[in-house]
DNA sequence: ACCATTGATCAATTAACCTTGATGAATTAG
DNA sequence: CTAATTCATCAAGGTTAATTGATCAATGGT
């Protein structure tokens, strides 16, 4: 016993305490799966990164990343399944911007998978 | 069997507060991406979360997620070459176990990606 | 209305990955 | 030594995912 690690779920980005946003919903195996394959892609990977700093038209994302046309918006449709980005249309552009709250879930998701990894259980034959 | 798993490289699991900002060398996104990759598979995060509770040797994992034993060799020489997990021989058995140190180095990388994703930055045309 | 631009979608090819069954090396029991 | 067990590795085949080029819908400018 005494290994219960529930509460953090949201929070822990660096030194902000403030309160909690999101309680973050903790993501079940069949939920993390999905999302790490998303992400296990260099160019998805890329688009994550540009992303960072906030919204982006897919035309910027384009040349920005150098990528035809028809390959970005492939990989931004896998990513939007995933729920990793999310689209939001202005005029003739379409703007994507990160989903925070998933990415932290999967940060959560794997928190819990290191901090529930203890001891022994050796013995085979 | 001591069983010992290294004293936690990431620390933060549960209650522990400590202090050290960032124990983990931290992950570049070439670093970062083979990682998702290796993970982004349901057997090969079958096999993680079989060794969330420590050690097991090949054969029981063969059991325990009922796998061909080619197949699950496979999976596990990716994992191992992600850094993922570790072998260690012991008669003919071979056990493997988790390398921590790489999930919380991943766990890190996440946090970062998400701690450093601000607002703003709309205006295309 | 017409045309240019933005971006999604489709079909076909290509590439990456996973699975399977067989073989081989190392270890241990008889 | 011989036989059995554990596990890695290899080659062949199957499956899934990614790339490419073309086409289409929607928006906005003229």
């Amino acid at each position: 016993m005494a290994v219960a690690i529930e509460p953090a779920a949201g929070e822990r980005l660096d030194g902000a305490p403030s309160d909690s946003p999101s309680p973050e919903p903790a993501l079940s195996l069949d939920r993390a799966q999905p999302l790490l394959r998303a992400l296990a892609d260099p160019i998805r990977l890329q688009v994550v990164l540009a992303l960072q700093d906030g919204e982006r038209c897919v035309c910027d994302l384009t040349s920005d990343l150098d990528l035809a046309q028809s390959k970005l918006s492939f990989h931004l449709k896998v990513l939007k399944e995933a729920g990793l980005i999310r689209a939001r249309q202005e005029g003739r552009w379409i703007y994507y911007r990160l989903e925070l709250s998933t990415l932290l879930q999967l940060r959560d998701w794997l928190d819990h998978l290191a901090a529930g990894s203890n001891t022994p259980a050796p013995a085979c034959a």
